[in-house]
DNA sequence: GCATAGTTCAAACGGTCGTTTGAATCAGAG
DNA sequence: CTCTGATTCAAACGACCGTTTGAACTATGC
């Protein structure tokens, strides 16, 4: 017979990003994912064990590219010594965004999956995202410390979890409701990410208390 | 008899609120809202016709007073002039946080539903959310724009999205995962108002793409 | 007291859910 | 070819879903 090119492991892990992405998981059942990727529904269960095993091994594999990078940007930042906030920013929301911007179709599913997991509505499914970005968040929150000596620390911390949701919802899409809309202007332009990223400089910089 | 203090179909409304907030709405069913109620499930839909006619009277309900508080405000400050972009923020925001810091766990409940329901995985249940908070969003992004003329009007719509994801996040309480962290913190102190306002308007008085 | 409209009730409807089963099919090694 | 372990398959499991039904109950006006 013809080897596909995809086994059916893979094609389940990207339909299930898909539609995860685009339904949440509890929007979304077995037997859409398994349809769409034209396997049977015990090949869920065969292959990773349940609904949700299928989801944590979705969320890790697209998650891994996005924390391998944020972890070289901040060994290589903290290398050359003191970075600024700006650095940090940039260095933790470009990996995030370029999913979106450079990699075709493909990356901007990725993106959403990510972005709706993150806020889910269900809290085990968010604390099964947090878990796999855990790793460099305490990394994050002290070079932030480090880079705004005049913010208070709880101050930084409310800044970097306004930065992980903001980065969350414009990579779930879910600030552009309508096609062509504000959103989608900016991010056809290619500059959401550097649009963000002013913003939150700015925010850091000067709205955070002392 | 006796009189109960809430009718049937407010206690549908308050569980409903409390349970969507909580779960989401796929993630919520009726059987679990009418025990939670004490009432029959037909009672649904004999009150309401369905489950989503339930959801919207639901936002409906919880939107009402933040709405007329906005209006109430835009209005007073238009009436004056002029208004600066941290007037507008403060009139768009401290409505919908007042509903977490000075109304006790019910308002607590109110702003989780409401921010919740804004960013429903499902597109369906987000323009149902839209629907009701369109009807002043022209009026604030007009009012941005005048208050803020150094800045593409792209940008202000760029800003807007972001304070009312921001906005959203921090009352739906997704980005407090562990009891007594850092944003639980900031609430405690009744000052997650004042610091959400202060970081919005550094970046829209400087974050923002000319 | 009796009719009437409003409300609640237990029960069931058809459908979909995640999961499991056990046989059928596959590929590779001996 | 035969054997073996990995994979796929149709089918069914019990549970839960939103919705509907028609009778029972409640309160109010006559």
């Amino acid at each position: 017979m013809e080897t596909p090119v995809e086994s059916t492991r893979e094609r389940l892990l990207n339909i299930a990003e898909q539609r995860f992405g685009e339904g949440g998981y509890e929007g979304t059942s077995l037997r859409a994912i398994t349809v769409a990727a034209a396997a049977n529904i015990a090949a869920v269960n065969y292959h990773f064990g349940s609904k949700e095993a299928l989801l944590r091994a979705a969320v890790a594999r697209a998650m891994a590219p996005v924390n391998t990078e944020r972890r070289r940007r901040l060994d290589q930042l903290e290398a050359r010594g003191a970075p600024t906030a700006e650095d940090l920013i940039r260095a933790f929301v470009e990996p995030g965004l370029d999913l979106v911007l450079r990699r075709g179709e493909r990356g901007a599913v990725v993106a959403r999956f990510i972005g709706r997991i993150a806020f889910d509505p269900s809290q085990r499914i968010r604390e099964l995202y947090a878990a796999e970005s855990d790793p460099i968040e305490s990394r994050y929150l002290a070079a932030l410390r480090a880079a705004l000596p005049h913010a208070a620390p709880e101050a930084v911390a409310f800044g970097y979890v306004n930065m992980l949701g903001l980065l969350a919802l414009h990579q779930s899409q879910a600030l552009t409701p309508a096609p062509g809309g504000a959103d989608a202007e900016v991010a056809d332009t290619g500059k959401l990410a550097e649009n963000l990223i002013a913003f939150l400089v700015a925010a850091f910089d000067r709205g955070l208390r002392s």
